[in-house]
DNA sequence: AAGGCTGGTATTGCATGCAATCCGGCGCCG
DNA sequence: CGGCGCCGGATTGCATGCAATACCAGCCTT
C-alpha cells in the first residue's frame, strides 16, 4: 500500500472505531473522500480495506455501511482467538522455547509483577499494562511460527474489543479490577512455566481458559449499562449494538 | 462489490491459483488489466483483494507479487483449519444438533457411504465426493453459529490446497486413495456420532485429528515428485513453492 | 577499468470525469 | 382514493489522464 492510501485507512479505521459514526450508518463516498481530505478513489480503496477487514459491509450499488457488533458476536470471537492463541502455546511448548523469546516473556512478566506490587489505577499504568500484555500475547504467537495461525489470530482481532488490547477496567472497583489483572498475570506465569516444561496440552488449555475468562468478563461487564458505556471509550466501543435484533439503519 | 471487479477478481484469482503466473513473478497492472479486458482501476482492486486473501504481496510503489507458498506453509494452514473446525465441532456438539442439520449432516454420510460401495474412480466420482466433504465440513462450522470462527476458517481455506475441497487422490494406487476416503468417512461417522452424543471433547479431538492426518497426508504426498506433479493441476497446485529457500525472482 | 551519478523510461499512485444504477417523488390511470 | 409507472437527483461504478516514484543503462570522473 502506499502512503494516502495507508494513512487514509489508519484514519478512517481509527475513526469508525472512535464512533465517527452511527452503526449501521451508510458512508457516502464523497463525504469520505472530503473528511479524509483525499480523493474519492483513495476513499473508496480504504474502505474496501476495511470491509475486508470486517468492519463494514458493502452492499452493490449501494455502498458501504458500518458493521455492528453484539456483545455475543465479540465473547464469540474472543473464543477464538483463545482457541488460536491455545494452539499457538501448543505449538511453542512442543516445539521449545528459544532462549531469546525466553528472555523476552520472562521480562515481560517481571514488568507485570513490579507493576502488580502497587496498584494500577492511573491511565498510564493502564496503558503500559495494555502494552505488556499485547507484546505477551504477540510474541508467544510469533514463536509458534505458524504464518496461517498469525493470520487467522490478526483477522480475529481486528474485530472491535476482540484484540488483547482491549481490556476493560472497571475503575468503579478498582479492588476487582487489580484482582482480574492478578489472575491474568498467573495464566501467563502457569502457561510461561507449562510452555517451558514442555507441556503442550496444558499450555494449550491454560491459555484457552485465560480467553475463556476473558470472554466471560467482557458477557459480564459489557451487560453493565455503566461499563458499557465506558466501553464506548475503547477503540470499537462505539460499534456495540444496543438492541442486536434490530440493527440501526437510517 | 460490483459486478465487473467480482468477475475480474474471480478470474484473476482462478488464474493465479491454475498456474497462469509463475510464483514470485511480479504482476503489472497494465498486463493485468489488459489480460482481464478491463481497466487499470479495477485490475487494481481486484490486485488489492488478493492481496488481502493472502496470494499476493504488496511492495510499496513496486506493485504485486505472487505468493508462493512452501508445502510445510500449506500443511500449517491445514492444522490451524483443523483447530477451528474441531471447536466449531465441539460447539455444535455442547449446544446440540438441531434436527435438519442432524438430517443434512446424515444424508451427506449415506451419500459417501453409497460412494464407497464402488470405487471412487473416475473424475466425476472424485468431484462428487470433494462436494460431499466440503458440504459437510461447511454445515458443522455453520452450525456453529460463531460469525468470527466462519471468518477465520474462510481465510485460511483460502490459501491453496488447505480447503477441505483440495483433496489429492493419487491415482497410481487406487486401493490407497480408497483406503484413505474410507478413513476420511470413518471420521466423518466418529464425529457426527461424538456430536448427537454432546461429546465436545471428543467431537474436537476427532476433528482435530481429522484435519491432521489430512495435513501428515499432504506433507508425505507433496514430497513424491510424482503426486506433486498431479497436485499442481488443483487450484492453487502451481503456487507450491519448488525450493522454499530460494523463492523464484524474476 | 570501476564506481558513482544522471537522465530516460517504465510503472505505480492518485485525481477527476463520465456512464450506469438506484431511490424517491410526482403524476396518471384504474 | 390507491396503486403503478415514469422521471430527476443522488450516488456508485468504471475509465482515463496526469503526476510521482523507482529502476536501469550509459556516461563521466577518478
Amino acid at each position: 500500500m502506499s502512503i494516502a492510501l495507508e494513512d487514509a485507512t489508519d484514519t478512517l479505521r481509527t475513526r469508525l472505531l472512535g464512533g465517527g459514526f452511527a452503526p449501521g450508518e451508510r458512508l457516502r463516498e464523497v463525504s469520505v473522500a472530503d473528511s479524509l481530505g483525499v480523493s474519492r478513489t483513495i476513499a473508496r480503496l480504504a474502505m474496501s480495506a476495511l470491509e475486508h477487514e470486517g468492519l463494514l459491509v458493502r452492499e452493490p450499488n449501494r455502498g458501504s455501511r458500518i458493521r455492528s457488533f453484539t456483545i455475543d458476536q465479540i465473547a464469540d470471537a474472543v473464543e477464538v482467538r483463545g482457541e488460536l492463541e491455545g494452539m499457538a502455546a501448543r505449538l511453542v511448548a512442543e516445539r521449545g522455547l528459544d532462549p531469546e523469546t525466553d528472555a523476552k516473556l520472562e521480562t515481560l512478566l517481571v514488568r507485570s509483577e513490579a507493576m502488580l506490587q502497587t496498584r494500577v489505577d492511573t491511565d498510564a499504568m493502564r496503558d503500559e499494562w495494555v502494552e505488556i500484555n499485547q507484546a505477551f500475547h504477540d510474541t508467544l504467537i510469533d514463536a509458534a511460527g505458524n504464518w496461517a495461525l498469525r493470520v487467522a489470530i490478526n483477522q480475529v482481532s481486528m474485530l472491535p474489543l476482540v484484540s488483547a488490547r482491549a481490556i476493560i477496567f472497571d475503575r468503579r472497583n478498582i479492588d476487582l479490577s487489580q484482582g482480574q489483572l492478578e489472575t491474568a498475570h498467573r495464566d501467563h506465569r502457569v502457561i510461561l512455566a507449562a510452555v517451558r516444561q514442555r507441556h503442550g496440552h496444558r499450555a494449550e488449555a491454560r491459555m484457552r481458559e485465560h480467553a475463556f475468562t476473558n470472554a466471560q468478563n467482557k458477557r459480564a461487564n459489557l451487560a453493565d449499562p455503566e461499563i458499557l458505556r465506558w466501553a464506548r471509550d475503547l477503540p470499537g466501543g462505539p460499534l456495540i449494538a444496543t438492541d442486536p435484533d434490530r440493527p440501526t439503519r437510517r
